[in-house]
DNA sequence: ATGTGTGCAAACGCTTTGCATCGTT
DNA sequence: AACGATGCAAAGCGTTTGCACACAT
């Protein structure tokens, strides 16, 4: 546990449920760690997300999204302004069937998209 | 309708449902159309994926993939190999509550992953 | 003539990596 | 002394874009 990654840690859970970007999360750390490269960020965060530490969101079109909140849910991403929100597991529930025969189902990523609250009504 | 865009279309209902990335319609156009640029093939394959014509399908930590099958379907990823199943969209039930006050819920990227059968004998 | 599409190569955004150095064990 | 983690910069990958040119309207 170096001071780097209490750092990437810090920022995460202080960005609490924005979603921060790799860029913005070293932005945060850098505030607490000025001497923190960017490279170092991401070194952690990757470690961090392989490990189950943290989560890691692709965003198609877009730079990866990473989350301290680590318990099941899923996530909805709107596309007008690219905000997250967190919709809690039990609040999903996905049947399916027709899986290749043979196959073994691993798990889903689900990532809605909406038209948020904001954007509606700037629209 | 450019020879191109010909080009291009034919090189994807050819992959069948292999899913290819854009590097692999653009081997397989160049087959029939040499002088085509690798650009030019994004250029299409963007365009024909925002109206519509065909489905461009991200994939966490790899290139893009596009299929010409447009029916209602969603993709089953084998993490191992990388290969992209269709599972038909009446075999796939979400039931999904819990979305922000105020949002609107546009649609599903639902990408699920495998172990496939290739791959789970290999071990 | 005007416009849209092309080939080519350079640039881009995001991420990873090689390398010398630092800090700890 | 040995090892992993760091800072820095360069390279990497997938994709987009600027530009001059071709082709059709």
């Amino acid at each position: 546990m170096t001071a780097q990654k209490m750092a990437v840690l810090r920022a995460l859970q202080e960005a609490g449920p924005t979603h921060p970007t790799a860029e913005t999360v070293y932005a945060l750390a850098k505030r607490h760690l000025p001497s923190i490269a960017l490279g170092t960020v991401y070194r952690n965060l990757s470690k961090m997300s392989e490990s189950g530490e943290i989560v890691k969101i692709p965003v198609p079109d877009g730079p990866d999204r990473f989350d301290a909140e680590i318990s099941d849910h899923m996530h909805i991403l709107c596309v007008c302004c690219g905000k997250i929100y967190d919709i809690d597991e039990k609040n999903v529930r996905v049947e399916i069937s027709g899986v290749p025969e043979g196959a073994e189902l691993l798990h889903f990523d689900i990532m809605a998209k909406c038209k948020c609250p904001d954007c509606k009504s700037k629209n």
